[in-house]
DNA sequence: CTTGGCACTCTCGGCCCGAGAGTGCCAGCC
DNA sequence: GGCTGGCACTCTCGGGCCGAGAGTGCCAAG
């Protein structure tokens, strides 16, 4: 009796069995064709009756009596199980992906072209998105004056994201207003984070609301229209290979949905920050997204954080049918989070 | 006999309502159809005299014997002249419009609403393209030394655009070198273009060549890494609304490979670069894309160069099926370029 | 516990056919 | 001469039908 979802040796090869060729041939897999592959040259018969337990134990479906079976997500959570660990990247994979990053000079290209090789190993959609979760510390800023009244603020970070925001003052400010206002902030609060950074500076203008000196005056100015705010609202998101779903989806209106989704960065961000585990190193594998969204019912997400040194950078992952290359994908996911990290701290 | 393309009043009526009539429906048009529709209450024979005479011209294809006819590329050239100078803006997509870009703060923000609010209003494919062309001028350089060896420049440009560049030395820089350099590019070339700074540093390294000084050192390596080379090499490419063609194509290898285009950003930025010309201010209507790529063939590009006073900043864009809403299209791309403009030039 | 056999079910592709839409052409009408 | 109604013809599309193929479940025997 399997009905309690024990998964003895003969279960296993068959289950497993049944998930790899479901994945490679996208078809219902029947008792006949998994007998004929089968080393052990059980009986379709045979095969059958085991098939029966699994789909009792909730592991296999049938799209309509006499059809062959199809892997539910508990078996995909069963077959991911069992990879974990065992898996290697393969030469050619790791070769894709070393070409890819060769030559790479901004951090933008370097999210692109993984989200990129991600999608290209995967066939699934490669997705990256850049800080989240902890907070940046401030390396430099810069104000430019673009006319009147009209600011360019650039904020760099200590991990090396840039950031700028156009910003609308009420009144003008000189160049040279703006250049003794950086200069104090840089000089100051190099290394700060920037939320700490804006509380110093309320409780500044709180104190000196009175006395206000020009330099306190164009800095409360400047604060006040977000200078150094809501920077992490907004990471920068990198999607590659939406089209990929083309081939695996094949009702329109859900593909067309699909691709709305995916192209909603700010959804997509929230997706990998629901899922990927920032404070852990190892890839995570969810299968089965429609808790995110209804239309991601037979999708799976495979993510990393991207951390350099301590701090977390943002996270990569694949978003693709259940129907996936798990090995070469979480190898590949796995094997890019390391990168991530090397890129900045080794030679 | 109308061989010679010469196109009367009622050759335009009838050639004008099938263009109209087959954008709407997207189903080849026949002569009952349009009889019913007519005002002038033509008979369906005579106005089947006039599309043969019109299929004759070039300008109505059949998909098939006894199917209705389907406006040529030539015929879309026609209507689209007709339109142009006439269409107006309608309240709703001045509504759409401002809504959409109130609060923007940074500009990649703005580049990628403005495709967003493009490919609502069209439909379509909305693209927005930075800079290319003209020379970027240099507003400010800062250097972030991020690990042994590693750099991050960042550029900002007069226009307000922001570029950073990842650059491996081969000797270390100390923190202290990063600022001198930095500082002496910005006193000494600001307002340059970056091309005519490049220039000028290649000169000052020949000229000393012997006699390095640690300032021209530092400047050196950072300028043979490539600090502020190549950027016009990289636009930025913001792409939204893609789903938008599932609906569109129905072959599905056809609408795979359109994706995958329109996922190579450089191809895409060429493609704007082709067709819309930066010293005019005009929209410009190109009608079927095939020399750019095959599979773009029944697809055609309204797009204009988005500028800030005299300065090219970019372009924008939609791609999309011939079957088009030309006007709400053209209408929106002209608004939103005239937009561009204002918003960095008035209150 | 395994196996071969057998009856049953369900899908899928091919085929046929009729309805519908559209065309081209011709003869007649204004 | 241009416009129109009529008519025969063509092509597509959807529905219905059928047979092949694949797969299942169950049973009885090894």
């Amino acid at each position: 009796m399997a009905q309690s979802g024990q998964i003895g040796k003969r279960e296993h090869e068959i289950l497993t069995a049944i998930v790899e060729t479901y994945i490679a041939t996208g078809e219902p897999v029947g008792s006949r064709a998994l007998a004929r592959a089968n080393r052990e040259g059980l009986s379709p018969a045979t095969i059958r009756n085991v098939m029966a337990d699994l789909a009792e134990s909730g592991y296999l479906e049938q799209p309509h009596t006499s059809a062959g079976r199809v892997p539910t997500p508990e078996a995909y959570r069963y077959f991911v199980e069992q990879i974990t660990g065992k898996a290697h990247l393969s030469r050619a994979d790791e070769g894709l992906i070393q070409g890819s990053f060769r030559g790479i000079t901004d951090v933008q290209e370097f999210m692109e072209r993984t989200s990129h090789v991600l999608s290209l190993i995967s066939h699934g959609v490669g997705v990256t998105v850049s800080a989240g979760g902890a907070q940046p510390a401030l390396e430099h800023v810069y104000f430019s004056r673009l006319g009147d009244r009209k600011i360019l603020a650039v904020v760099v970070t200590r991990s090396g994201l840039v950031r700028d925001r156009l910003l609308r003052l009420e009144r003008d400010l000189e160049p040279a207003d703006l250049e003794l206002a950086a200069n104090y902030l840089n000089e100051n609060y190099r290394g700060w984070t920037l939320e700490a950074v804006r509380a110093e500076i309320g409780r500044l203008i709180e104190r000196e609301r009175s006395e206000y000196d020009r330099l306190t005056q164009s800095i409360a100015q400047l604060y006040q229209q977000g200078a150094l705010a809501d920077d992490e609202r907004l990471p920068a998101v990198y999607v590659e290979g939406a089209a990929n779903l083309v081939a695996n989806e094949k009702d329109r209106a859900h593909l067309s949905q699909l691709l709305k989704t995916l192209e909603e960065k700010e959804r997509v961000a929230e997706l990998l920050a629901a899922y990927v585990d920032a404070r852990q190193e190892a890839v995570r594998v969810v299968i089965g997204l429609e808790q995110a969204a209804p239309q991601l019912r037979n999708f799976v997400l495979i993510g990393a954080p991207a951390r350099v040194g301590d701090e977390v950078m943002g996270s990569l992952a694949v978003i693709g049918p259940t129907r996936m290359d798990y090995e070469h994908t979480i190898t590949a996911v796995s094997y890019i989070a390391r990168l991530f990290d090397n890129l900045l701290n080794e030679p």
